[in-house]
DNA sequence: AAAAACTGTGTCCACCGGACGCTGTTATTT
DNA sequence: AAATAACAGCGTCCGGTGGACACAGTTTTT
């Protein structure tokens, strides 16, 4: 798939009025998905959901894996403008944005693996957190930073998903209890709070300050 | 897909001697995705390569899902054991031998994602971590400790499978500087070092230590 | 008015996961 | 040893998938 189709306007053209548009096209998808996972979007049930037959669609899209990119795009939105505060509060807020379109659209998780293009969207929310990692860090460490900062919002929300409700980790785990001690020690006072994403991201950041305060 | 195959030990049968196991098949898919990747592994194809039709496939399997949970049982291995040194050495031995499952086997990243049971060995890397991890933490935060260690593993390997050769994200920078200042700051002075991995992991035990310190 | 470009549709294909029934093999029971 | 029940592998069938391609109708340009 090419990167191009993210980043190219596409101008207007001579024949008969389109009925659809790729924007319209990637939000009849995203209503799937959202109801039902990213499996359930075929071309078929899409075109179906527009009215449509699924060849109409590729005079939009060249494929599905464009127009997952799209709805990738289209999900994670514009990067919020974070102006103000330090940059601590600054990269804590871009991550609970982040966090949150992942949350509201729990297939894009599974959307980002694998070789693909970068949207300008998805550019844009890196854009916006480099520019609020302090430059004491050298690029690669600002780019670093980034990916974990992105990685772990990700991870997160990705392990989240796989330990939906009734946690499948203590539905496999009862029965084999005495084989894995530590891991019962752990549950055994572990208070119900669903708080790796805050815990991770505060240990991330003290690490970075550390690492930025031993800079100076 | 329910959690009981991948623990279930699969008792001796009466009738014709299997020419099949289950891990031959899991092996066979896996050579498959390794080098193809996991869209490659239909059962047609895992069949062919054993020199069986693909129906005979599901005498051994449910189905698919389920061959894919196997092949990452396999792909993970029984968990390394980690004795001595510091906890903070465990941890990173501990990631540098998860990473290596991941960076050995880039399928599997695509495998561990959305709602699905944990098998044994799975199971068993936690407990190995868990095992490390200091307990003047409490439960959750140990819990939290091993989501952000094995999230942050998964999440660079994942996006250095996307930034794959000849990065993506440089290919869709390239005529976009100009709007992403910060980043083309970032890439100047970038050294080519591959090094998101160990310096999130640096970052999070930096600030896992700082916990832990300030808690005694 | 003519031509070129484009849209949406219908048909076709290889492939996918999987259900089901059949035949032949084998271990257990009689 | 013979009968039987359980099991292995195969062939066929089904609905669904992404996508190629040619066609008819519409709209803009020449």
């Amino acid at each position: 798939m090419s990167a191009d189709f993210l980043w190219a306007e596409r101008p207007k053209r001579r024949g008969p009025k389109p009925a659809l548009t790729v924007e319209a096209i990637a939000d009849a998808a995203t209503a799937i998905a959202d109801a039902e996972g990213l499996a359930a979007v075929s071309m078929q049930r899409v075109a179906a959901d527009l009215g449509f037959t699924k060849m109409s669609l590729y005079r939009y899209l060249p494929g599905r894996a464009e127009l997952v990119a799209v709805m990738l795009e289209r999900a994670l939105g514009p990067a919020p403008e974070i102006s103000g505060g330090s940059w601590r509060d600054a990269l804590v807020t871009w991550s609970e944005c982040l966090r949150e379109a992942y949350i509201g659209h729990p297939w894009a998780l599974e959307a980002v693996i694998g070789n693909r293009p970068i949207g300008p969207h998805e550019m844009g929310w890196m854009e916006a957190a480099l520019a609020r990692i302090p430059t004491t860090l050298t690029g690669s460490e600002r780019m670093d930073t980034v990916a974990v900062l992105a990685g772990h919002v990700r991870a997160i929300a990705a392990q989240e998903a796989t330990m939906g409700s009734e946690s499948e980790l203590t539905k496999s785990f009862a029965g084999h209890a005495a084989e894995f001690p530590a891991i019962m020690a752990a549950l055994r006072d572990t208070t119900g709070a669903d708080n790796a994403f805050h815990f991770g991201l505060e240990r991330i950041l003290d690490g970075l300050e550390h690492l930025v305060n031993g800079r100076v």
